[in-house]
DNA sequence: CTGAAAGCGCTTACAG
DNA sequence: CTGAAAGCGCTTACAG
């Protein structure tokens, strides 16, 4: 009888009856199935969050700990799948699970993402909201240097092409603020993966005009390489060349010298993020993606 | 007739049979549900990647891509876990999820790991062969800076507690090789995520005996916190102290000066692996986990 | 208080 | 060639 099995709060069975149940189940090695439960009630209590990046950065990692513990404490599992590409009907994902709920943090006006999302038919959230958030980075870190008195302002960006839409958006950002400045739009340039290609790069980069140079990086990644390229080619940090980063890794303190940043604080929107889960699972209407506050972390770089 | 819609290959159905059915299946707004499937066919098509970790280091998430990729050839589904505390029954993953094999990047020793995986019951791969594998690690590092002269060995771990029985038998791959060079064990701290503490504590520890001074890391981001430390001590790297990390991120070339690592060859073994979880899926016997290549990636730092 | 029975949506052997 | 029917393992309303 299942309803011991399950705790049924709505019903009253005697002690004596829970126990020879519970003694049946453990002779008889008795696993629940989950399949025919899903089945049977139509609800699978799954979350499902869609990463489809070449790298997971630490505090996405950390975000998506903290929300996976708590939809647990609400009954829902979070799992992740780092998957994006087309496949056959029977290889996708949705062919093998079956989620309440999507959690996507692509880029939804990618046409390939768009495909993959599309066999699941359940609720979908957008968590990068490309607009709002990430042009409110660029902004953030292109007026932090305008405010310390750069006016020669760089946006490098990186050779990841999962990342493109963010970076798209954060330079959208950059320009905004140059444009409120009455300044003239950044240079832009990709920065190499190699250390001696991203040094030339930068230097013919910066050629263009005189110092004090402000550089906007996509990413602390970003930074960290352009700082090697600088410190390589003997221009002072932050005097020569000012440079602010974005996520706050870990490793930004350990930077020479240690990495201005924008962070992201997570843990502030994770309970209006959960609250609306919940909503969804429990078929009400969705409401929008809690909104991300970001700030600067002042350190050495900038 | 499901036989069409699953492009059954043992029946032959007329394409005008074909056509009608598929007609009505767009007419219903038609989508097979899952969990229907997997009771009736009483196989998940799943595999669980469990990640007990507080970040996902990028050459893991890597792996992982990869690994998705080639299982969805074979129509299997890889998703991922992040979390790992015991829990209420309903709460568990299991509860909501079906996989045909889980591969458990975490420390089977750990009780709280086991306590967590037995509600699956069914195989489990343990992917970091601490043994093995991580002892190798320290034995490489190790044996790298005694075969380049350094004779004073230490060994520095990092705060964080999700890789701790990585720390221990990295640590001891160290004291391998120094007892096969018949030298002391090494000395070991813990270093603090603070930059300006991380100095005083290594300073602290090579103030116990002449330079120069062979430093083995735990990982990269340790070794980029010692190489702060050691150039805000004015310590010349690698003639002072050489520091070798492991992991090989995509950062170590843009540490300053470059960092020597180790790297793990995850492509090589991704194969074997492969083959390993097909033929769990099909129920077949298990198989040995493939053995990780690993290598010295010679850069400035050492 | 407790057991038998229906039905969730699939797959697949079987009858017509 | 195609439709009807059984049954996977659950939950839950219902009969005894």
């Amino acid at each position: 009888m299942s309803y011991v099995l399950n705790d049924d709060p709505h019903q009253s069975i005697p002690p004596e009856t829970r126990e020879r149940v519970h003694k049946a189940a453990q002779m008889l090695g008795y696993h629940p199935f989950t399949p025919a439960r899903i089945l049977r009630t139509g609800q699978s209590q799954l979350v499902l969050a869609v990463l489809p990046f070449e790298q997971i950065d630490p505090a996405l990692a950390r975000n998506l700990k903290a929300l996976e513990a708590r939809l647990a404490a609400h009954g829902l599992t979070l799992l992740c799948s780092f998957g994006q590409h087309l496949r056959t009907k029977t290889t996708h994902p949705s062919f093998n699970v079956t989620p309440t709920v999507i959690l996507s943090y692509a880029d939804e006006a990618d046409p390939t993402i768009a495909a993959f999302l599309a066999p699941f038919h359940v609720p979908i959230f957008s968590m990068m909201s490309p607009e709002t958030l990430q042009q409110a980075v660029g902004r953030m870190q292109a007026s932090y240097l305008l405010e310390h008195g750069k006016r020669q302002l760089f946006f490098i960006a990186s050779q990841r092409e999962d990342v493109h839409f963010l970076m798209h958006n954060r330079l959208l950002g950059v320009r905004q603020a140059c444009a409120q400045w009455a300044l003239e739009s950044p240079s832009v340039c990709i920065i190499p993966s190699s250390r001696e290609d991203g040094r030339l790069v930068l230097r013919d980069l910066l050629a263009g005009c005189a110092p004090p140079w402000g550089i906007c990086c996509y990413n602390d990644e970003v930074a960290f390489a352009v700082i090697a390229a600088l410190t390589d080619e003997g221009i002072a940090i932050p005097e020569g060349a000012a440079v602010i980063g974005c996520d706050d890794i870990p490793l930004a303190p350990f930077c020479i010298p240690s990495l201005t940043t924008i962070h992201f604080d997570t843990e502030r929107t994770l309970d209006p993020l959960v609250e609306m889960i919940m909503a969804t699972a429990h078929g009400e209407s969705v409401n929008e993606v809690p909104q991300m506050v970001i700030s600067v972390i002042e350190r050495k770089s900038a």
